[in-house]
DNA sequence: CCCAATATGGGTACGCCGTACTCGATTTAT
DNA sequence: ATAAATCGAGTACGGCGTACCCATATTGGG
């Protein structure tokens, strides 16, 4: 059962390894590597190639070194993953002065978090709800609450806004990011696609049992030129989801 | 590259499979195995030892058989992951009579969607935007958008609102799900693993900095009794996500 | 009734994977 | 100069998905 996730190591260590706090040993020759040369090589690769393309043999190989090295400087793959994490994680954009108040500063976060995802569509088959504590982490965790910082939210409810406009990003992004590995994959519009699959879905298909999917389904696809839009969809929901924070903030000046 | 999604066959054959349409062979020996058989093995070795535990080996294995044998039956793993889930998304409840409006409605859909993932939490991982289209899925489909028919809503908006919420449940299930694995695998709960974090952490992480981050941080451990708590999570976020389609549904009537 | 046609079951093998173990080579403190 | 410590990396193990192949079982057509 190979590892998904990380957290099983000793946080200690893992802590010393996001922050970089290996002392230099005094003996023995010089490493020919670093920690951060195999996160970007890591990163870059995953990027490339998605996360099943990422296996250490050929993170080594990217670096010109055998594979068991890399086991110096990172205690396995799941440890490497949580660096990757926290790499890209403080790699996001974090504007000093958004205008428009705390909504247009939500908004900012989540599209940033999308833009996150796309371009490391890896990180949404890693990501844990309970992020490894590193730099990139905490950083970004501070910019992105100060977005919601004197509203008038308790520091709870600061926490569960973001957390639900995190995971809305997130759920997007895993959107537009399946979309886009579909087109990819199969080489096909979704029109084609449709067109493919609709022969022998009418087969089966009882139009009449399930009349609400067979009407909302086509209304949906013509709508949006294809069965799907992640731009429409992404927006759809953002709006809604700032509505609902916006009753929160606003409950007591309610109209 | 292991498949980690399906859809990469023939759509016609995929369809084929989802509703049983394969015609009985004339000649040959009777197959021992069925179709149904091999998806439940998949499912009940799925749920016991999550996704990095189902390999064709042990599904064989589950029915007395050998390997290669299922590839008599089922074209390759991504499409036995399809005909997983659309069984066992067959399986929701759908009660037909929810007291209390849409919002009652909706709210069933999303926690009878948490629960899906809570009992498969595989699905989290396998899922796909666009889900195969077997009669487990229609038959979802159709039910779950029943729950916002008629409240003034086009087709188009009902199927975004039910997207917005399911991405919702989904988002959420995986928090707990992730929660529940983090305490099983460490042994520890929240409490333990943070002392266990916290000395690391002190000596790098600059409260000064990221006072924000610092204060939330602790205002919510201290809140949730522990570093999270997945149902006051559900809760809240669920209650936002509702209020924004409220907005929605109630625009004509501000107010 | 026989046999050719066909489908089933499954063994073997290939190329991947993560990583435990081991050992010679290299560097530095003493 | 030498002993201690670290480095790089080769080998090997047990797992994976599945391509390929063939003996076996079954049945339709003559």
């Amino acid at each position: 059962m190979p590892i998904e996730y990380s957290g099983g190591g000793d946080p200690a260590r893992s802590i010393e390894l996001l922050w970089g706090l290996r002392e230099r040993a005094t003996r023995g020759p010089k490493p020919g590597l670093t920690v951060d040369r195999i996160v970007t090589a890591a990163v870059g690769l995953a990027d490339a190639e998605g996360i099943t393309g990422l296996s250490m043999r050929r993170v080594a190989e990217r670096l010109g070194v055998g594979a068991m090295s890399l086991y110096r400087y990172v205690p396995g793959k799941a440890e490497l993953l949580d660096l990757m994490v926290d790499r890209v994680s403080g790699e996001t954009d974090r504007p000093s002065d958004v205008p428009g108040g705390w909504r247009a500063r939500l908004e900012q976060v989540a599209r940033e978090n999308r833009r996150l995802y796309e371009r490391h569509p890896w990180l949404l088959r890693v990501f844990s709800f309970r992020p490894p504590l590193g730099p990139g982490i905490v950083a970004k965790y501070d910019y992105e609450l100060r977005s919601v910082e004197g509203v008038g939210l308790t520091d709870v409810e600061m926490d569960q806004v973001l957390t639900l406009v995190l995971g809305y990003a997130r759920e997007a992004a895993a959107g537009l990011v399946e979309w886009r590995l579909f087109q990819e994959r199969s080489g096909q519009t979704d029109d084609e696609w449709w067109t493919a699959v609709a022969p022998s879905l009418e087969k089966v298909f009882d139009a009449e049992r399930y009349s609400v999917a067979a009407r909302v389904g086509a209304a949906s696809s013509e709508y949006y030129q294809g069965t799907y839009d992640p731009e429409q969809a992404f927006e759809f929901g953002l709006r809604r989801v700032l509505d609902g924070v916006a009753a929160l903030v606003e409950r007591d000046s309610p109209c």
